[in-house]
DNA sequence: GTAGAATTCAAACAATCGTTTCAAACGCAT
DNA sequence: ATGCGTTTGAAACGATTGTTTGAATTCTAC
């Protein structure tokens, strides 16, 4: 037995977590899934990585870093061509995002898997996910959000955290794709194409990033409603709630 | 005992379990938890709802219900006064997310908390979830997707179905607001003022919708990298993996 | 007040979770 | 081949999960 063919142990537990908890969610995906995917021992997880919270961490540790590394080089390689001069926001932004887009277009090595998984997760509940994630990023962040004030000089900073938080959301939702594109659109839509993608998002990122500031003084509240809580006005429609089973 | 106070068992048991799911999600949450905070018997979720998983669907079926009945009648308002004429496109997206933000700024009546669940719940990995998002929001998606294409008859409608998801993920996390964003920005960022929010998102929407078409024919991949699976280079620093207890 | 339905309560249920244990099998230097 | 550290294997661990049970309690109508 034990053929170790041609990943190592580690290696398939990690592969097989990803694509799992793309599918199942974090907590919902079991030990007992992923080592039978990955077609080890239920005992090698916690052998070879400790807990189950440090094979997530490591799952993404060893991805973030690629990603965050690449982003970082596409950023000096424009700024050494720029020579001090500030570079163009559509710049940045394809350095940022653009990555991570054409991350999410590799299918075979696992990138799409991950990139669906890592859109959600900036919103995860889970703590412990949302600590390392700001320790991977953080300094990545920083340095993309430095170059847009500085591309951007008559853009109040606040105004810029802001757009580049919702250029975030719009890019997790365009890798996350149809699947939640289906719940919207009853024609199928065809995700397959990365690059169709990339300009797609690309555009809409530049267009809300470069749309002029609010007007934050102007009218207050139109005629909208107050938006308390609907009343729950009937729950069950048939018989009494006499011991529902089934 | 049991002095029932103001709001009867179903009602606390909601409002205790909306806190908690967007705190902990909806797997993490237990049942004991959403007892408990509504001081109400363990029992009492199973005899009133059926199950867990049909408490998260009438949780939100009563909210999305009420928010949706508002979008439409808000579409309804500006149909009747343009009178035929195509709507400007600020003025469909104000009705579609103008609302869903104005019920994130309602802090009091638990709209806050549970726009920041549905946010995070469009991505949601549980199929059971996903569909009756599907149920509840698949006619008013509709009827905003054509008063899009309407209002926009030089956008191809596939343009118009990727903005419009584009303009959900930024709406999501502008809504998840600070707890993302504090990861990103050093600075503390002030969401508590939900017209401000309001001011912000709309414009960068209004912006990313009304972006210039991509032009999808143009240049090919870049001097990028293939994005392959970075090879895993070393995992622990210290000592062997044996018995990595504590 | 009393009967009967609706609700609450404490306790237990089977199932499943992440984790641990310890012996067996393996890899590899000598 | 021998010895030893590394890895795998099957089985069990305690804890916790959603759910169910059946007796007590409260509520409502007569």
């Amino acid at each position: 037995m034990s053929q170790n063919q041609t990943a190592e142990t580690p290696q398939r537990i990690l592969d097989a977590a990803e694509a799992l908890f793309v599918e199942f969610g974090l907590e919902a995906t079991t030990l007992r899934q992923i080592t039978a995917a990955a077609q080890v021992n239920l005992a090698a997880v916690n052998y070879h990585f400790g807990s189950k919270e440090a094979l997530i961490a490591e799952l993404f540790r060893r991805r973030l870093s690629w990603l965050n590394e690449q982003r970082l080089q596409q950023l000096d390689r424009l700024d050494a061509q720029a020579q001090g001069r500030p570079l163009k926001p559509s710049q940045i932004v394809d350095a940022f995002f653009g990555v991570a887009v054409r991350m999410a277009a590799d299918r075979v090595g696992g990138g799409h898997n991950f990139m669906r998984l890592l859109g959600r997760t900036y919103t995860e509940p889970a703590a412990f996910v949302r600590s390392f994630l700001a320790a991977e990023d953080s300094k990545t962040i920083a340095r993309f959000k430095a170059a847009l004030i500085k591309s951007l000089p008559d853009v109040p900073p606040e105004e810029i955290f802001w757009r580049f938080h919702f250029m975030l959301g719009a890019m997790s939702y365009a890798i996350s794709g149809a699947d939640a594109l289906s719940i919207l659109a009853d024609v199928s839509l065809d995700d397959s194409d990365g690059e169709a993608l990339m300009a797609r998002l690309m555009s809409f990122l530049i267009g809300g990033l470069r749309a002029p500031l609010p007007a934050l003084l102007t009218n207050l509240q139109q005629a909208t409603p107050t938006p308390r809580a609907a009343r729950a006005p009937k729950r069950r429609s048939g018989g009494a709630a006499l011991q529902p089973h089934s």
